[in-house]
DNA sequence: ACTATAGTTTAGAATTATTATAAAGTATGT
DNA sequence: ACATACTTTATAATAATTCTAAACTATAGT
């Protein structure tokens, strides 16, 4: 077993989430980066069982995105209705999104300040603030 | 006819787009109103044929609103990926959005300022920026 | 190691939102 | 009133996601 795999199988206990082959895979595959990673379950999907040779069923990619989503693992990113998107940038941070080109980029938390902000309902915390620039070809 | 249909009449008109029955009863459900009014498509469906006894079939109130949002009545909301929702603001503004709840709240723009914004990829302009607060229960 | 058990994976079916199709209906200019 | 182009509609098709129940596997206790 790999030094990345131990890694994994350790954080996968600590969740109460067995390790097995699908999940450590898909840690690998998410995790094991220099930068942070956006993806579609299509997307992870065919990089799982293309890339990797990984036996691995939509339904089990389905399972385990979210079982790190409910751990923290990832975010997901509500952009576009079309499908959902995750990110394994789970700080408070913002995107560039192109509707025509449907290309999202990540901005760094400190490249945005927000001045004034609204007072939430009462009984109410805000949990997280999330912008979107939407942006297009310039003319 | 009524006052307020003929308004929409007009209104479709000068749309390019004719005013059938259909079309005439949507625009009163949604632009009859003080407040700004969020909506999915299966809500307004039901609001139309329970409420107002309209004999109209789904892919009509796609089609219509679909129609609406690109001649600028309706701006399309990115929240959650289950469904799309429509917001009868146009204008640039924030939400609240309480996801437990599935609540979502309008925000005024000038609620919000944003002080530092990101510079935009080369070749693209910012056409929107959106912002979005995460709300949950306080403890 | 062996077993029992609870947690996982899987293929396929079911569900849900949305879009496409093509036939019947309707608004509009002449 | 007529022709035509635009609309509506029921239904089928598509696509993302969730459900189901059976087969599989990690793990704790022996």
């Amino acid at each position: 077993m790999s030094i990345s795999e131990v890694k994994y199988v350790e954080k996968l206990r600590n969740s109460g989430l067995r390790p097995t082959k699908q999940r450590i895979k898909i840690c690998e595959v998410l995790f094991n980066r220099e930068k942070t990673f956006h993806f579609s379950i299509s997307d992870l999907t065919k990089i799982l069982q293309n890339q990797h040779n990984l036996k691995i069923s939509l339904a089990t990619v389905y399972n385990t995105i979210h079982a790190f989503q409910k751990k923290g693992y990832l975010k997901e990113i509500n952009i576009g209705n079309d499908m959902s998107y995750f990110d394994t940038n789970t700080s408070s941070h913002h995107h560039f999104y192109d509707q025509q080109t449907k290309e999202l980029i990540d901005i760094n938390s400190q490249e945005v300040e927000i001045k004034k902000s609204p007072t939430p309902p009462s009984g109410k915390k805000v949990d997280d603030i999330e912008v979107t620039f939407r942006i297009s070809k310039k003319n």
